[in-house]
DNA sequence: ACATCAATCTAATAATCGCTAGAATAACAC
DNA sequence: GTGTTATTCTAGCGATTATTAGATTGATGT
């Protein structure tokens, strides 16, 4: 065949393999949250360093990511958010196609229902008037990052320490890294037994910016 | 780790998989432009039946392409026209991150600064007033299943013979499946040859549909 | 029933990939 | 300089993938 035409295809396939990886997908997933050392990637994707490091390698090769160093460590970054647009765009072909995903997905979120990203425009506009309280429980420096507007950040981790000071009258919208990260699911059932209204945003900051609305910091 | 979440990110890289192979994405590309047999798969991307009826199948497998059969004929088409998106998205991805694949296209369309994406919507203006002549150069069953408003049919390998139907004072603006495909290229190097004013528009149906715009039939 | 054509399945090959463990770098702290 | 910490490189193993050839299935026409 035209050898051009097989190196076109195969350049895209760059792009293809450097995705054909769960593990590599949740580094993505992750760097969409920010910059984030090795380590801290291999610490939060429950794999070894070593590992970790392979799998960004083929990330960087697709470029798909970019390093910097920072003394003793390497800082690796997305190389653009449209990175961040094309996980999003994956994963919501995957959930459109895959029934697996849809009943392993349904069977995560009972309460998915009551917010979906349906009405976004309307939680922000609840969130500005303080209607709701929307609530950042990932770890601080990824708030620190960006986020979403009127957001307040509470750690998952911190929660149970500091319940004392969420308002028990407004309701609670938690949201974390995205659809399949857990950490704002643990907190609205969390935050429901303890008798707040608490409710599950699936969306993290990659979807909230995919669809084309404001993000902070 | 988490099991659960483990399969999350495996179903995801299902998608991943299918699109981490260059004959892959050259037989998703072919399928945007309609449905069609394996035998016709396996000749337009130039490879045998056998192997296109294996990564086919792994197309299947990740629910991107459905098949039906007619008589003797199996008949593929992609899922949904979230499928085309994902090519174009992935392409786009690939065109924007890979120095190696703008050098690549760079040489094979010389003459694309002249009708770049950026004025789709005045395209459709000048062609919807006939100022332009806008010829889809692809086989004509691709044509009769989606083309670009206004278009004229007339396959790369017919041009030669039925030159005469073409005006010699309007500028003639090719297409053909997208921006990795070379028929029109080479229906704009013959025209120009002849003494046309002819032009290149890389974008396909897949493109000009992703970006929002109307299509044909 | 038989021959034909389209497509798939099976089996076998070489090439690639995911992962682990050990050695090597690179920056810092002393 | 030496030791420490973070990261990468190298080598190797088993598992998966791409590709081809041969046998098989499904529908059609005689």
């Amino acid at each position: 065949m035209n050898p051009i035409k097989d190196f076109l295809y195969e350049q895209v396939a760059r792009i293809g393999k450097a995705v054909a990886s769960p593990k590599r997908l949740q580094l993505i997933e992750l760097l969409c949250q920010g910059e984030k050392s090795v380590e801290l990637l291999a610490t939060q994707a429950e794999i070894s360093v070593k590992l970790a490091s392979a799998h960004l390698k083929e990330l960087r090769l697709a470029r798909l990511v970019e390093t910097r160093r920072d003394g003793k460590y390497v800082l690796y970054r997305l190389a653009s958010t449209s990175v961040a647009d094309l996980w999003v765009t994956l994963r919501s072909e995957a959930e459109e196609r895959l029934v697996e995903l849809q009943v392993a997905l349904a069977n995560i979120v009972e309460h998915r229902e009551e917010l979906k990203g349906l009405d976004r425009k309307a939680l922000l506009k609840k969130a500005a008037a303080g209607e709701v309280l929307v609530l950042d429980v990932r770890p601080s420096d990824e708030y620190a990052t960006a986020h979403l507007p009127h957001a307040r950040s509470l750690p998952v981790d911190e929660l149970k320490r500091r319940l004392a000071e969420l308002p028990k009258d407004t309701p609670v919208v938690a949201y974390c890294r995205g659809p399949f990260c857990l950490m704002a699911k643990d907190a609205v059932e969390l935050l429901r037994k303890k008798g707040y209204r608490a409710f599950h945003l699936t969306d993290g900051v990659a979807e909230w910016r995919a669809h084309g609305l404001p993000i902070e910091q």
